[in-house]
DNA sequence: GCCAACGTTGGC
DNA sequence: GCCAACGTTGGC
């Protein structure tokens, strides 16, 4: 099984949609590598962190989990769409989507501050100087590692209430 | 809003 | 195929 971390700006689509739509496709990335991933790589019943960019709280905000590997993200093909790509066509797709289902919010974000002081964070690319993917592979253990530390959160968080 | 870091483009 | 210019990303 593979686990990932995908980023969104939480002001176009959040934790938050992502519990009221259950399902929804990942699409609009048009990024190389992040292509390679979603096209090659990125399996049904694989992991997925939430990660919510460039807002007020940065971090890890919940868990999700592929339910469609990657197909052709039809936005290209749409010259109404913001994600339209003239250069590519049905059947030569350049742009690749898979569909992710809700698993999780968290209590709490997970900051990008405190898993920056994690020590047995190492590997991730979010931790990496000038990493700009916005879909990542995570290393298994570094996954366990911080889906402890987000449902860590979680608890004490509910148990205040 | 700033700015560093990165990916992509396009001229040669 | 090199590399400068440009646009975008994303933390702060």
């Amino acid at each position: 099984m593979g686990y990932w971390l995908f980023k969104s700006e939480p002001d176009a689509f959040s934790i938050d949609d992502l519990a009221a739509a259950q399902t929804e496709p990942w699409d609009g990335i048009r990024n190389y590598q992040a292509r390679n991933f979603l096209r090659d790589e990125v399996k049904v019943g694989d992991l997925v962190f939430i990660y919510h960019s460039s807002c007020k709280h940065v971090g890890i905000a919940g868990l999700a989990e592929v339910v469609k590997a990657g197909y052709p993200d039809d936005s290209q093909f749409d010259p109404e769409s913001k994600y339209y790509d003239p250069k590519a066509s049905p059947d030569n797709p350049r742009w690749y989507r898979v569909d992710v289902g809700f698993k999780q919010k968290f209590a709490q974000i997970l900051p990008l501050s405190a898993i920056k002081q994690m020590p047995d964070i190492q590997q991730l690319g979010l931790v990496k100087k000038g990493h700009r993917l916005s879909i990542m592979p995570v290393d298994e253990k570094e996954f366990a590692r911080l889906l402890a530390a987000c449902q860590a959160d979680g608890a004490s968080a509910s148990a205040e209430v």
